[in-house]
DNA sequence: ATAAACCCTGTAGCCAATACAGAGTCAAGA
DNA sequence: TCTTGACTCTGTATTGGCTACAGGGTTTAT
C-alpha cells in the first residue's frame, strides 16, 4: 500500500502521514525497490488508533505514550484511566471558558442596535472593565 | 512608562508587547533618549483591548479589522456585530466539538475496571469503529 | 564601583500540521 | 516510442501566537 493509498484509505493527509512517521508516531514502513514506502494493515490500524485520538484532543505526547503502552504489550487500565481522565479534566475545562466567552458575545452582541452608529457597545466592551 | 512597566501594569508578557508592535497591533511608541520604549495611556488602552479581544478568542486579525475600525473614528456598529456574530458562531461550534469529545470520554473512563488489567476499554475504543 | 536588573536587537523554538521546490518514477494514451 | 500527467521522494518553509534566548548597552541600588 503507497502512501497515497493510506492516506485515501484513512483520509489522512498524505503530508501528514510522512510528518507522523518523521516525529515517530507511525513506525517507518519497509519500502518498495524504487524507494516508496509500503503500508500494510498494522499500519493503517495505528494511524486510525492516532486520528481517533487526535479527535478527542490527546496530543501527540499523550498518544506516544498510549502507543507504547500498547507496543509493549503492558496496557494498564489503570494508567490509561489515569491519562484519560486528566485529559478529560482539560477539556471540560475548556468548555468553561468557550461558555464564558459565549456568554458575554451573546450578551455584547444582544445590545446592538445594529444600526449604523458609532456607539458600538462590543467595542466598548473591550475598553472598558 | 517603559515595556516592563506597562507590561506590570497590565499583566502582559514583555516580549509580549514588543511582538504586538512587530506585527502591527500595537503602535510604535516614541523612544526616549536611551532608546527605550516610551509608552502612554493611549497604548494601555489598546493593549488593554487587545488583552481583552484576546481573551474572548478573537484572533489577531479580528482585532486588527476592530481597531482600523475604531482608528478611522469609523466604528459602525452593524459591522462590528457582523464579525462578533461569526465569531460568536465558531465559539458555539468549538464548544459543540469538545462537548462530544467529552461525552465519549466520560463513556469510556466510566467502563474502565479501574483495574490492572490488560483490557482496557479506552484503547479498545481507539482501535475500533 | 560594581552588581543586578532592566532595556535593546535579532533570531530560534513551540505545536501540529500543511505546502512547496526540485527531482525521480510509473502508467496510460497518441 | 514518446509524452503527459499523476504519483512519490527529500528537505525546507510557513502558519498562529506567542515565548525564550544570545549578546550587547543602560540604569539603579548598594
Amino acid at each position: 500500500m503507497k502512501r497515497g493509498e493510506l492516506a485515501a484509505s484513512s483520509g489522512c493527509n498524505a503530508e501528514t502521514i510522512r510528518y507522523y512517521e518523521k516525529i515517530g508516531l507511525l513506525p517507518a514502513p519497509r519500502r518498495a525497490a524504487n524507494g516508496y514506502r509500503d503500508y500494510d494493515e498494522r499500519h493503517e490500524e495505528r494511524l486510525h488508533f492516532i486520528q481517533r485520538g487526535r479527535e478527542l484532543g490527546f496530543n501527540i505526547d499523550d498518544l506516544k505514550s498510549l502507543l507504547s503502552l500498547v507496543d509493549r504489550n503492558a496496557v494498564s487500565c489503570h494508567e490509561v484511566e489515569e491519562m484519560a481522565k486528566q485529559h478529560l479534566q482539560s477539556v471540560r475545562s475548556k468548555i468553561g471558558q468557550l461558555r464564558r466567552m459565549e456568554a458575554i458575545l451573546a450578551e455584547t452582541i444582544s445590545s446592538c442596535s445594529g444600526e449604523d452608529v458609532p456607539e458600538c457597545p462590543l467595542i466598548e466592551s473591550l475598553f472598558n472593565d
